[in-house]
Formats: structure tokens, C-alpha cells, sequence
DNA sequence: GGACGATTCTGAAACGTTTCAATCCGATGC
DNA sequence: GCATCGGATTGAAACGTTTCAGAATCGTCC
């Protein structure tokens, strides 16, 4: 990402053409705020002051700095303001897969919020790599970024630690974190895979496989630590409980997990998939080899994308507000930025999932 | 977004804390090129050099001014650097909706160009709305973004007429221009239309069903387009293409379309989807009423998603190569970046789709 | 021994804002 | 007629870079 050092070699001997200076700038984009006082007659002061605390400045002239801005075409650097104020207006967000609707759907919730508050959003894609997210984290650095919403790639707290070592507020999402440490808002994933294994064993099911991959990610390994707790509480045995990794946490994962299972013997008769992406993925495999769901296997997935209800079998699910913990962490990180002066008391706020039943999880009688 | 003065009144009358001078700047972030060069004992001029041309720098100044740098743990401000270059190493991205698949996938395709060229990408979602658009190209403008990449909601040419103006590069995504007006990469809609009605009426279907609204859009009013000059192909008279229109074009306003489809009489045999969303909207409808598919209405999409393979009824759509879009468009724009001297060739490029045929249209025996 | 080149480094200008102390001016109060 | 006040405006500093003309140093060649 913005690697230093592109640029300087092709652009060394450049004829560089000075553009012609007889019109007042005319390539618009390079009218500065000089042009404009020049114009209207007045200092360059009094046209900030038109544009930022216009009350300031008599009708009169501020009527008519207006009517140059307009006819100039005048548009205010951002990086010169940014500059001067020391940070940038806006916010860096950063989400394990953008791909994932269900990120995007809190990514939208962020970005909302942050929008009415004035601040811009940059939504950024780690796609779970720790390298990727630090590539990112210090691009955020180099912009000077007013705080950044993170959803952590990166399992050791290194994130948290060179955050907070910039001095830069941020939010956890989907992720908790000890109240001292700095604020989280995340879902209760733990009671989340509780839910739906215990779903699963109500049903009557005795072989389970949980397919997730990635258990150095906290929702994976707290999803398959509520199931696992689940299974304990119903009194079974652990093995009940079969994991099933994937590197991944994809559709085209799902399929390969799916071809994976079918080759399990004795094969389970019910699957909890760590997200819906993993469970549509299987649903496919499953479907091209002729298996029913969820007479043959029951299927339930994680995080209830919109995509769940339309499956080919629509889709048992864990719900999770994601909307709202998109907003709840914007708003958190506002309560942090605007809140200067002010001690910010971190706060830790966990989300409650909720299980959705439908056809892929259906009822039926154990059969063994 | 970025409303300007929301600032000010807050900030107006804060005790600004001046933070310790003791240690050279501890809250990292504060640490300046100068303070660089002055902990290694040379000018600015020379840390400058070692960050962007090291070869012009001796290799013992080289190490020390590093070390420095790490010592102090110094970051460069972007916004001096774009301050200084007269514009940001940003491209700007402003799509339909980034909730659907497939502009999150023309994304991805066109900011792993960008990136690979150095250039960070910002990406925006106007929601197909005129307003939210010209915002987003304000703050672009205020940005001073070295390129845009745009799929525009406004339908009179004032999106491309209002970059021209700026002088900003820009490529149009999914929407075709003439080459005199701008680079443009789009998929060949009219033909994708084609497709996907003659696939229907080969199989027999003599009531169609277009779904999609906003005709204002091009990739709506091509599609449909295309559609009715394959009935006119095939013989058939107009009437055999029923068009319902909707207002947005998610899966939302596909289960509306559904209801609505569902009132009809008589029902059409089949129905074309705008996008993939929509029918994926519309089979949620169809299959909570009970209706058969493709036995009672078969059903087409376009854009071919992930998520259309997976469907309840696996979605025969028409494939739009996104990725490549994005690609392309990534290409076609750092061509007119780069190459500054030498005279930018636009260029018009139409891609082709293909269509996919699944379960949901299997071929069916006319019946009425 | 002086001229010249190459290499390395310096110092200052410039980028376009915002902010703030200082100034100006007309009106008000005495 | 003078001091004072308040509102409107000015002018310059500062933000943190990059760039570039020039200075310093050293070696080489005539």
C-alpha cells in the first residue's frame, strides 16, 4: 500500500509544462484561497473567515467573497487544512472481509454514524492478514487519521498495543476487550455457539461437526467453545463435537469443507458453520451430491446475512445486530474523539445473538 | 458528510493542554522531520532525501538518520507530503451499492490494481442516489484525488461533466461513454438482455416478467432493452415482455416485486431480473407463497454472484466478469495518471457477458 | 596550483490553509 | 472634543513536507 518510492523515479525529468498563468488558474482545482481575496479585494483571512465562521463577517462581504468563490470554482484543500489542524476528518475502518455482507452491513452501520457526525469513513479490507492489517494501520498513521474501528486480524494484541502506542483512539468490533485496555463492542459469540449447538443436540443430533477454520480468531475458537460447552450442559460426551478447520472463512471454503465431510465416516448428521459465507459454500457441495438438508444432514450457520434466508435451503442462523454494533462502535469512538478535554471512560459493551430457526435445521427424529 | 463548521463551535474555547516538551515529543504522531534531523545532526533536506531518494544519501548518514527515525518512532505526515505534491496519492471509488456482491467484487477487483500501483483507494457508496454522489465528488475534489472510478446514479451526464470540469481523470464503471468524452469499461448490457430473454423464450415461455426499476439507470434500460428485442427476434409481439418496475434494486425490493408478481393475472411463466439481488428477492417471495421454481415461474438474474449458485432454487443468471471490470478500469486509469506528458488516448472498452443456466430455469414445455 | 567534477549536504522557499494579535473605523457616551 | 468600545478586517506566523540552487569537501587532471 502506498509504497514509498513509486513515484520519484519516472517523474525525475519531466518536462513539467508550466501551465498558462493568463486566466486566473484556469484549471479550476488549482484556484487557492489567495485567488479568491485577490478577487474580491479583501484579505485571505476574511475569506476563511467566510467560509468557516461566516457570522464573523459582514453581509456584505461575505456576499461577495461568495459570489468569487463561485466564480472561480474555488475548492478548499483538505490537506492544507489537515495540515493545520494536526489530524485529518476522518476515521479508519478496518473489517476481516468486506466481502462478508455481514461486514459490510457494519461497516454501513459505521459509516452512518460517522457521516452525521462529520467525519469521513475509510473502509479498509485486511482480509484477515496481520500484514495486511499493519500495512493499513500505518497508512492510517501516515494520514493522521482522527481513530480507527478495527476488527483485529491480528491474534497476539499487537494491534491494540501499536494503537495505542500512536496515541490514536480506536474501537473495537466484534471483539472484546478488557475495559481498561480500550473500548469493545463485540457479540456474545460464546453464548452465540451455544445457541446453536444446543439447537442442534435438541433436535436429536449426536454427531456434530463444527466447520471453521482459523481457531486463533476469537469468534471461531468462543463459536466453537460455546458449542463445546453446550455439548457438556446436555451431558455428552466431547466427541460428539467434531471440528472440522478450514483456512478460510468463505464460500468457496465452505465447498471444501463440504467435500470433506462427505468423505467422513461415520458422517455426521448435523454441521454448525463459524459463519453463512462457510454454511451456503457446504450447502452447494451437499446439494451437487445429492444430500438432503436436513433430513440428511441439518445445517446451521453464523451471523444471518441476508443471503441465509434465500439459500437453497434457507438457512438456520445465528443472528447478530449487525447494524447496530457498527453504529454502537461509532458512536463509542465519537464519544472518545469529541470528548477531549474530558477523562473518556473506556467501555466494554457486548451485543446479545439470537437464533433464527429455518428449514436447514428442521426437526427430526435421531436416528442413531 | 464533512459538513463543514460542525468543528468549530465545540472546539472554540478548550483549555489545550500544550503536552510536555521534556522528552522530544512523546505522544509519537508529534515527531517531525525536524526533530528528526535534529537527533541525527543533520538538515530536513537530508532526512527527506534518506526517506525518498536514499541512493543520493552516504551510506553512515543513511543508518544514522534511520536509526533516528526508529528511535523516535517518526511518521511521515501524508498530508504535508500532498500539500507539498499539489495532490493526494488517492483514487476514488463511488459504485451503485457495496452491499451487493457485485460491485464488492468490482471493487476488489480495481483497488488490487490501484494498490499494486501505489495509489490507496478510497471507496464510496452513493446508493444510486444523485445527491449522495455529488457529495462524495465534493469530497473528493476537496481531497484533490488523483483519479476517480465511478459507476454514476446521476443519469444526465453531469457526473462526467462535473470531473471534466475539474480536471480530474476519471474511468466510468459498468456505463459506457464515447471515447471523445472519457475512458469507460462496461458490460454489454443490451446483449446480456438478449441472452437471457431468448434462453427464456427458447424454452418455451410466452409471458415474461422484466423486474427491475430505475430505468433512468442505463444498465436497467439496456437490460430490459435487450430483452424486448429478443422477443421482437424471436417474432413475438411486445406484450409477451411485461415490465415491473421497483424503486431500488436489493433484495428487499425483490420480495415487493414478488408480492406484486404474485397479484398478477395472468402470472407470466417466467421472470428477468435486473440483478441478482432482486430475484434472490423475489424467489424468497415465491417460495413463502408456494410457488414452484421453475415449474410454475421459471426465473432469471444477472450479475451471476456468489451467493445466486446457493440460492433456494440455484439461480440461472447472466455472468458479468467483475472482477475484471474493476481490473480494467484500475488500468485504463493509471494509464491517464502516468503517463501526464505524453497525450492520453481514451478509450471505450465493452466487455461480454455470459450466461449461466441453472435450476432456476430449467427447460419447461410451453403450456399456455 | 588551479580548474573541474562528483559526491554529499544545507538552507530556504513554497504548498494552502487557519488562527490570532493588531489595526482600523465609525458610533457611543460623557 | 475626546476617550472608549465593538465589530470588521488585516497581516503574518505556523503546520510538515519536498525540492532545488548552491556550498563544502575531496580527488583528479592538466
Amino acid at each position: 500500500m502506498i509504497t514509498p518510492g513509486t513515484g520519484p523515479p519516472t517523474m525525475a525529468s519531466m518536462p513539467r509544462s508550466t501551465p498558462k498563468r493568463d486566466e486566473p488558474a484556469r484549471s479550476a482545482g488549482r484556484v487557492g484561497i489567495k485567488d479568491v481575496a485577490r478577487g474580491a479585494g479583501v484579505s485571505v483571512g476574511t475569506v476563511s473567515n467566510v467560509i468557516n465562521n461566516p457570522e464573523m463577517v459582514s453581509e456584505e462581504t461575505r456576499l461577495r467573497v461568495r459570489a468569487v468563490i463561485e466564480r472561480l470554482g474555488y475548492v478548499r484543500s483538505e490537506s492544507a487544512r489537515q495540515l493545520r489542524a494536526g489530524h485529518s476528518r476522518m476515521v479508519g475502518m478496518l473489517v476481516l472481509d468486506l466481502a462478508n455482507p455481514f461486514f459490510a452491513e457494519v461497516a454501513k452501520g459505521a459509516e452512518h454514524a460517522l457521516r452525521a457526525a462529520g467525519l469521513g469513513v475509510m473502509v479498509c479490507n485486511s482480509a484477515a492478514s496481520p500484514a495486511e492489517e499493519a500495512e493499513y494501520l500505518a497508512l492510517f498513521a501516515e494520514q493522521r487519521i482522527r481513530g480507527v474501528l478495527v476488527t483485529p486480524a491480528d491474534t497476539g494484541g499487537r494491534t491494540v498495543e501499536s494503537l495505542r502506542g500512536q496515541g490514536t483512539p480506536f474501537v473495537l468490533v466484534d471483539r472484546s476487550l478488557a475495559a481498561e485496555e480500550g473500548c469493545s463492542v463485540s457479540v456474545d459469540d460464546l453464548r452465540g455457539g451455544t445457541l446453536a449447538a444446543a439447537h442442534l443436540l435438541d433436535a436429536g443430533h449426536r454427531r456434530v461437526a463444527f466447520v471453521g477454520g482459523r481457531t486463533d480468531l476469537p469468534q471461531v475458537r468462543d463459536r466453537l467453545a460455546g458449542a463445546r460447552s453446550a455439548v457438556a450442559a446436555a451431558g455428552f460426551a466431547d466427541d460428539v463435537l467434531l471440528h472440522l478447520a478450514t483456512d478460510r472463512l468463505d464460500v468457496a471454503a465452505g465447498r471444501d469443507a463440504g467435500a470433506r465431510l462427505l468423505g467422513l465416516s461415520p458422517r455426521p448428521t448435523a454441521v454448525l458453520c463459524a459463519n453463512d459465507l462457510l454454511a451456503l459454500g457446504l450447502l452447494q457441495t451437499l446439494y451437487a451430491a445429492g444430500v438432503r438438508v436436513p433430513e440428511d444432514i441439518a445445517l446451521v450457520g453464523y451471523d444471518d446475512i441476508e443471503f441465509a434466508a434465500a439459500a437453497a435451503v434457507p438457512l438456520t442462523s445465528v443472528r447478530q445486530p449487525a447494524g447496530l454494533l457498527g453504529r454502537t462502535a461509532a458512536d463509542l469512538l465519537l464519544d472518545e474523539i469529541t470528548a477531549e478535554g474530558v477523562p473518556h471512560a473506556h467501555r466494554r459493551i457486548v451485543l446479545q445473538p439470537e437464533l433464527v430457526v429455518r428449514d436447514s435445521s428442521a426437526a427430526r427424529v435421531p436416528s442413531s
